[in-house]
DNA sequence: TAAGTCTTTAAGCAAATCTTAAGAAAGAAA
DNA sequence: TTTCTTTCTTAAGATTTGCTTAAAGACTTA
């Protein structure tokens, strides 16, 4: 899942960046309003975080453009305290959803949630064959026993189940688990993916993440 | 555990915001219905404490609108009067408990703890292994030999016994522990970790308070 | 105001994790 | 089969994260 934040603060953008980053999502920042749009309009993030009130271009304006582009991706507004008459205009202009700061970190990760919800079911459980994946507690279970995962084998599974019996490409898994900016060339994945399945016990008649030769991966379940 | 006061006379709300801290509860003040109907919905407050007359918003009114989206989270009210008929409307509308002034200053803070005891989850002993956390008199046992602990060493301890299994990520501890708007990129909990964990005696073998990296920590017990 | 305690910052060190790279193995194509 | 391409596996180096300590800063209390 990646989220896009468009604001100015860096205060603020750094304490959201290391909060959701801890929930698994992969984030960036832009720093400005114009930089914000072009970011977004790449077209490659689940979800934008935008301030309202930023320098060179307002969040309304970037939520303007952006909605022509892209009619269902969610945008949350974060705006200055007292501002509900604004944020109702907000609302109008094609925002999903705002929140007032100063926010409670759980509050926005509850508002987030609903949006994805919305979307597809984004749920806090999820299964392939023996193993589970909570994602609140950042655990693992394969056949009730637990298994330590790092960070970014975490994510990396976390997103093979979310979809589950699709093939995942290379290319897509970067973008998601690792940065939009990564290099392409690279063989992480081919190391991670390898350490997934020795710590999982996944061996050739039990190979419930596939290689898709040419392609990339799938996490498959009958 | 945060507290909200909605209160628009300065005397009674930073006298009681002063006696709670000192019990080390977080509270926040609103001087106004308004202002406090909207810090009340944004839902993080554990407790709110309602003043009956209220300029902009009527403390009844405030309870019913919150009542509809917060079922459980327990109201007290602060009555000027001395009639009990305007109390038991308090009640019907919605509050738990109401509380006349000039109070008691004691008496409220029972008033208080009787509506955690009834919450299931804020139970008055908490245990974690050989440790044991009494939050009505802030003393810490391990194996029945008392440990002294100090303010956020207490409260941190305390949040994570009460999520007990779960993993407290870093950017929650912050908020609840310490403040929202608290320097995200800090070392301060590394630091109290560090101290509970030599007050404890907790060693490698013996590891009740685990570190789950890149996320946060964790209190454990099979 | 001064002494004492508690909280926070900072810095060096240690450990875990991430990334790269390179040879081995497996699969596809000729 | 041979050759080429892709993936697997391993290990070493780079990087990040957490631990620990010390000291500065903030707050209390007398």
């Amino acid at each position: 899942m990646r989220i896009l934040i468009i604001e100015d603060e860096p205060g603020i953008s750094g304490f959201l960046k290391q909060g959701l980053e801890e929930e698994a999502y992969a984030v960036d920042i832009a720093e400005n309003g114009k930089e914000g749009l072009e970011m977004a309009l790449e077209g490659y993030y689940d979800i934008l975080l935008v301030d309202w009130m930023l320098p060179g271009m307002s969040g309304v304006e970037i939520t303007r453009r952006f909605r022509k582009e892209f009619p269902s991706t969610p945008i949350l507004f974060l705006t200055a305290k007292d501002t509900s008459d604004e944020a109702i205009f907000a609302l109008q202009t094609g925002a999903n959803d705002y929140i007032r700061k100063p926010f409670n970190f759980e509050e926005l990760l509850a508002r987030i949630r609903v949006q994805f919800r919305n979307q597809s079911d984004h749920q806090l459980s999820l299964t392939l064959g023996p193993i589970c994946l909570y994602t609140e507690n950042h655990r693992v279970e394969v056949n009730g026993k637990e298994v330590i995962l790092t960070q970014k084998e975490f994510a990396l599974l976390e997103y093979l189940i979310r979809h589950k019996n699709k093939v995942c490409r290379r290319s897509r898994i970067i973008e998601s688990v690792w940065d939009i900016h990564f290099d392409y060339d690279t063989g992480v994945i081919d190391v991670f993916i390898n350490s997934l399945r020795k710590k999982l016990g996944l061996t050739k008649d039990n190979n419930y993440i596939q290689t898709i030769r040419g392609v990339g991966y799938m996490a498959r379940e009958e």
